[in-house]
DNA sequence: ATCAATTTGTGAAAATAATCACGACTTCTT
DNA sequence: AAGAAGTCGTGATTATTTTCACAAATTGAT
């Protein structure tokens, strides 16, 4: 596409951006400097500064970025306009979380339908998000693109088979299975245990030095 | 510490192996190569190479690597006898989940206590897991080193700079605030809006050529 | 015993990302 | 009006991570 050029870890830090600025016009603010910005989302100011750069010059010399106009064209920009349809599949502890997060709020994203397998869940609404029986899902899902996948791992491989032949493109995947797709599917990991694990390793085995970058993802 | 110049990449992917490695274990199997590794994983088997050799020459040409030793290395090198002690703050939607996900089993982490505001809550356990109430921390926290951020995000600053009075030095932070602490305390945000939204973008813009790696973290 | 098939470990190269540092321009203060 | 302070955008550098590709060693089949 067009803007190919965009550094990936630079595109997982729009979403960031983007929530940020948005809390500085709620707060009233007209104008922020790459340090503010820095201090809030905790990403080197220069790293701010050339992450912006590759979409033109947004700011001003001497004044910082104009809250309005950023916003305005991250909307577009992270087509904050147009809404990215979700499914949520398990409506366990996890899956329920994410069902009354409400995200959707200030986001691109809305999860639209819930699937799980216990029959009290199936009928029911969490969030305004109606829950039908996975055995429906072929039925359901036409027109969906993005799956997040919170069931148990054991079942993560058949119900990920079942999503990929429906047509889902994109799937964020909580179940610690490393889930196979093809090449077309794009497939995020988020491993509860592993990033817990982590993070122990990382304060026995990398104590911090003063000024380190503090924080991460 | 005596292993610093492992690349904090590596370290990252180290509970992920050791969680395949223990599954091929309970599987039986004797010997593993790192194609096989990569196909579970879903790591490039270069990688997993390069991120072995940091330890020494942990396999044997022609052969592979042997379950059974790697894991003996790995329990040692990530300290699974040794078993970190996390506070979980929070036990909303998201919180419970963590109570109810059980990690401990395999892992060097376990959570010991949970803290909520909520009355109803408070006394009463989940997952085994005792819940106390907020206003209880400073009593309860001596010796713990690590906690799970679970609470709204306006609440993120201030139980933050409690949890730091009191000597924590790990969080995992899920609040969409990114807090503040001081340079000896170690933050590992976790978002999930801007991962769904990160998703999503990629989606949109980054479409998957054939062959190109097909998930990540 | 021989040889084809495997598979590691790693030097070197490539790709990706973060950071420094400064010229150019703007705003603010007096 | 002039100078000080602030701030961006970016060339250049440095750091980090991934990937290629192949010699060396091992295994397994005949």
């Amino acid at each position: 596409m067009e803007q190919n050029k965009i550094p990936q870890a630079t595109a997982k830090r729009l979403p960031l951006y983007y929530r940020f600025l948005n809390n500085l016009q709620i707060q009233g603010k007209t104008r922020v400097s790459s340090k503010e910005l820095s201090d809030a989302v905790k990403v080197d100011s220069a790293t701010i500064r050339r992450d912006f750069s590759y979409f033109g010059a947004l700011g001003k010399k001497g004044y910082g970025y104009n809250v309005e106009y950023l916003l305005g064209f991250f909307r577009k920009t992270l087509d904050q306009d147009e809404i990215t349809d979700v499914a949520l599949i398990g409506v366990g502890n996890l899956g329920t979380a994410f069902l009354n997060y409400n995200f959707m709020k200030n986001n691109n994203t809305k999860i639209m339908l819930a699937f799980d397998a216990d029959p009290n869940k199936v009928g029911t609404e969490i969030g305004g998000v109606p829950i039908y029986h996975i055995d429906e899902l072929e039925d359901k899902l036409d027109g969906i693109k993005v799956a997040i996948l919170t069931i148990p791992a054991l079942e993560a491989d058949r119900v990920t088979d079942r999503l990929v032949s429906k047509g889902i493109k994109g799937i964020l995947n909580f179940t610690p299975a490393r889930i196979t797709v093809p090449d077309d599917v794009r497939v995020h990991h988020i491993d509860l245990a592993v990033e817990l694990q982590a993070l122990a390793y990382f304060l026995k085995h990398y104590p911090l030095e003063i000024n380190e970058p503090t924080s991460e993802q």
